[in-house]
DNA sequence: ACGCGTGTTACTGT
DNA sequence: GACAGTAACACGCG
């Protein structure tokens, strides 16, 4: 459920709770979405001090003291719990016992996944400097509608459906506008919403719910959400359904064809 | 009760 | 090839 500025809530407590702890022990309970054999799991991560926690994108990070680099994404319905001696969560895929206690990543659907040495993705993530004005202008000669290429998390990392419609409302460009035909000025405009929305997110989280390391909190969301019907400004939110995700936006939004 | 909802991949269609 | 759209994954919640 969660977007990049709930996981990067997530990874610094995680990486309160866990760095500098030993990992004990690794236990995969759902191997569907699984690629590593639990064996190689365990004999690559288990007696290792864990060094840090980070976020790229939408994957946590497990940074351990030998080298080795355990990825983590929680996809729609990932679930985090800390446990002190027994995990009893349901749908649990996995399973980390460090020396001070246990961390359980589920998911009722089976999708949230760890994958060690995860590689390298080819998108830029929301957050880092190297996110610029060219780096955008150049992402967006397509003819793609905007809102597709900022969710590209080949692209950008770390922006999900949510956010996009925020960032796009910040920005006062229409979700469906083609990337090719938005101006200059709104380029930049895009830039600094992409980083204001996200920071901004960040430290609602924080400040609401300072120890978080799991669910997504988005009650202070502007445009995408049902609860409300105009926009601060007072424009009327409109929403466009397709499959089954919803895009919500507002005339306020400049529509480049 | 039943519609919703966040991400990714794989696939089809234009 | 470029781009859009949809299903699948299979539950809890209100």
């Amino acid at each position: 459920m969660p977007e990049l500025p709930d996981l990067q809530v997530f990874s610094k407590n995680l990486n309160s709770i866990f760095a500098g702890k030993k990992l004990l022990k690794i236990k995969i309970l759902n191997t569907k979405k699984i690629k590593d054999k639990p064996e190689d799991l365990s004999k690559n991560l288990e007696g290792n001090i864990l060094t840090s926690v980070s976020r790229t994108g939408k994957e946590l990070r497990f940074l351990f003291a030998n080298g080795a680099l355990l990825g983590m994404h929680l996809m729609l319905h990932g679930n985090l719990y800390l446990f002190e001696k027994d995990n009893e969560n349901k749908f649990t895929v996995a399973e980390l016992y460090f020396e001070n206690k246990g961390l359980a990543l589920t998911d009722w659907q089976g999708l949230a996944n760890i994958t060690l040495h995860p590689e390298e993705k080819k998108g830029i993530d929301a957050l880092s400097n190297q996110l610029n004005y060219d780096y955008l202008k150049r992402a967006l000669q397509c003819k793609a509608k905007v809102k597709n290429v900022i969710t590209n998390q080949d692209v950008i990392r770390g922006i999900g459906n949510a956010y996009a419609d925020e960032i796009l409302w910040e920005a006062r460009i229409s979700p469906f506008s083609i990337c090719s035909a938005i101006s200059e000025n709104k380029i930049h405009a895009l830039e600094k919403a992409i980083k204001t929305v996200l920071k901004n997110a960040e430290k609602q989280i924080l400040k609401k719910h300072p120890d978080i390391i799991t669910g997504e909190i988005r009650d202070f969301l502007k445009i995408h959400t049902k609860e409300k019907d105009v926009s601060p400004d007072g424009a009327v939110i409109k929403a466009d359904k397709k499959g089954g995700r919803i895009t919500y936006y507002t005339d306020e939004q400049e529509l480049f064809l």
